[in-house]
RNA sequence: UGGGGCGUAGCCAAGCGGUAAGGCACGGGACUUUGACUCCCGCAGUCGUAGGUUCGAAUCCUGCCGCCCCAGCCA
């Protein structure tokens, strides 16, 4: 059946492809199993999102608004130990920055808590469920092993009432932490270890970042879930592989209940994994800290705030989360797709400026002292309406220190002694004369003529060379900080990935003059180097701070 | 040795009984005042493996092998 795509052209559409799972959801239409598509992104506020989590994001909300359905952002906040605000802050901040609108349904679990109390009634009193004395030790003890069943506990099969007043205690704050725990009822036997009797409640005297002081008991994931969704009528609950075996118990709880006429289905699919980097929260919060990245944003962290400040672009990542697919195989995907996909976008519509990262200084031996010409580049050779600006030259540049080599290899299209290059919509200079610092050999400038008949635009400038360099005029040139990045993990020989020491570099380079005044968060393509972005955090409009989010790609091979 | 999943190219991933899409990466070439972009070309004689069913199998069946997940009062 062709649902059709969502025809109102919104932002928040992740123009998701086809998937497993949007098969299921048109066979669900077709046989009548639902009217609607109603999805949920339920994040636990214990961390930082990163971009596995844009994915289910991306699925989430994208697969709603393919079929014209609703999304809700929903904290699945039932565990007070490990919850804050700040966590709910970041999440409610990076959702909304990757372009999806839950409108009015932020929801949170913590505000289901007394219905969900109300229910675990219900279940007692339907004999599923059972207040248990066992301490955490003796419960692992009689849940058996892999290969075992496991054993009743003695408080099994305690009378109803009994469960009723005990639970209600609980409730009432009469008991320690750890000394009781509400059971679901199922079977000790079973294969399925999700299924052994598991743990519905526990008590826990925990402020809650919602509830305050009200609760001393909460419900486990496997009761709150499926409870969660269905009190919000989802229709499809999607989340990773590993819930798969919990499928049962999720339908069990809402089987038993048989309150929710419409009930929810669980579909689950593979989480993403991303090469050269490290993507659970676990390990991302050993890289805080232990110091070897600044923060949860730093540039090269995988986190979405990490991916905003290094200068990712939600449609990037949108793009990404779409291109990588959605499937149950356990997968690592190459981030060089990620960078494709900057790319990409950025290639359309970044503006192109120069600036110098490794700055060394080019004198211009018969250009007039004074003299300051003023360049027309374009701003985007992609995009005609982009316009154009113009740069000054003078006597005085700063290049690349890459751009110049003394005893060039072959194909080394740059600068050399005796060579000709083209500088970037300016003239063509040669190389006549190197100026080393005597004591350490180190070149300090490099000295060129200029031929005046080769100004871009002019007929001279139909001679050809073979390389184009950019530039910066040494008296107009505006100092900043460049960052570049690589990635935290790379492989060693054994193919293993291994924590990246020189993950950043800082450079001091000099970009030109019309970057003056760059507000945070401003993206540009820097020529022949690559797409960069003004830090938000550090970058000041009179103190420029450069990220670099990825370097144009490359197909010059030295030694070849 | 229990249960639940998954094996299609270097990495993702379509495929749903009619003779292996697409993307990334990679290699070659054209173009180029960005070694970028763009454009061409190449890149799985076979789908983990062995059998079986069929006129026909990546698709169905059986066995085997490999990998992932489950024994939290975490989610």
């Amino acid at each position: 059946m062709d649902t059709g795509n969502k025809t109102n052209n919104s932002k928040t559409e992740a123009n998701i492809s086809g998937n497993f799972i949007h098969d299921i959801i048109d066979r669900h239409l077709e046989e009548g199993v639902y009217k609607k598509v109603h999805t949920r992104f339920p994040p636990e506020p214990n961390g930082y999102l990163h971009i596995g989590h844009a994915k289910s994001i991306c699925l989430n909300f994208g697969t709603a608004a393919k079929y014209n359905g609703l999304c809700n952002l929903r904290f699945d906040d039932t565990n007070p130990a490990k919850e804050e605000l700040e966590y709910v802050e970041s999440i409610i901040e990076d959702v909304k920055w990757l372009g999806f609108d839950w409108e009015d349904r932020l929801y949170f679990a913590a505000d289901y808590f007394d219905k969900m109390y109300e229910y675990a009634i219900m279940l007692i009193e339907k004999g599923k469920a059972y207040v248990d004395d066992l301490s955490a030790e003796e419960i692992r003890k009689l849940r058996g092993t892999l290969t075992e069943p496991g054993k009743n506990s003695p408080y099994r099969d305690r009378p109803i009432e009994e469960n009723l007043d005990l639970f209600r205690r609980m409730k009432a704050g009469e008991f320690e932490d750890g000394t009781r725990v509400l059971r679901a009822k199922i079977d000790m036997a079973s294969p399925n270890m999700n299924m052994r009797d598991p743990v519905i409640y526990r008590i826990a005297h925990l402020p809650h970042h919602r509830t305050g002081d009200k609760w001393c008991i909460y419900p486990m994931y496997d009761y709150a879930h499926p409870l969660e969704d269905a009190i919000e009528n989802i229709t499809h609950s999607i989340c990773t592989l590993e819930f798969e075996d919990h499928r049962p118990l999720y339908e069990w709880v809402l089987d038993e209940l048989g309150i929710f006429p419409n009930p929810p289905v669980q579909i689950e699919f593979a989480r993403l994994e991303l090469t050269n980097t490290v993507m659970s929260k676990r390990k991302l919060r050993v890289l805080v800290e232990e110091g070897k990245v600044s923060d949860w944003d730093d540039p090269r962290m995988p986190t979405i705030s990490g991916l905003r400040r290094r200068g990712y672009t939600p449609t990037s990542i949108r793009d990404f989360a779409d291109r990588v697919g959605v499937a149950k195989n356990n997968s690592v995907v190459d981030i060089a797709l990620l960078e494709h996909c900057l790319r990409e976008e950025l290639n359309k519509d970044a503006q192109r400026v120069m600036g110098v990262l490794n700055p060394l200084k080019l004198v211009i031996t018969n250009y007039p002292d004074d003299k300051v010409e003023y360049m027309e580049l374009e701003n985007n050779q992609e995009d005609p309406e982009a316009g154009t600006r113009d740069v000054p030259f003078s006597k005085e540049l700063y290049i690349e220190r890459e751009d110049f080599m003394e005893d060039p290899p072959r194909k080394f299209f740059r600068l050399a002694p005796g060579k000709e290059v083209r500088l970037k919509n300016a003239y063509i200079i040669k190389c006549e004369e190197v100026v080393k610092d005597e004591a350490t050999g180190d070149i300090l400038e490099i000295r060129c003529s200029y031929d005046p008949e080769t100004r871009s635009g002019l007929p001279g400038a139909k001679r050809r060379v073979k390389g184009t360099l950019h530039w910066v005029s040494v008296k107009h040139a505006i100092p900043a900080t460049i960052r570049l990045y690589d990635y935290l993990f790379v492989e060693d020989e054994n193919g293993e990935m291994q924590y990246n020491p020189d993950s950043i570099k800082e450079l001091k380079g000099y970009v030109e003059p019309s970057l003056k005044g760059t507000e945070a968060g401003s993206r540009f393509q820097f020529f022949r180097q690559g797409y960069f972005c003004t830090d938000i955090v550090e970058s000041k409009p009179d103190d420029l701070v450069f990220n670099q989010i990825v370097p144009l790609k490359s197909s010059y091979k030295p030694g070849k």
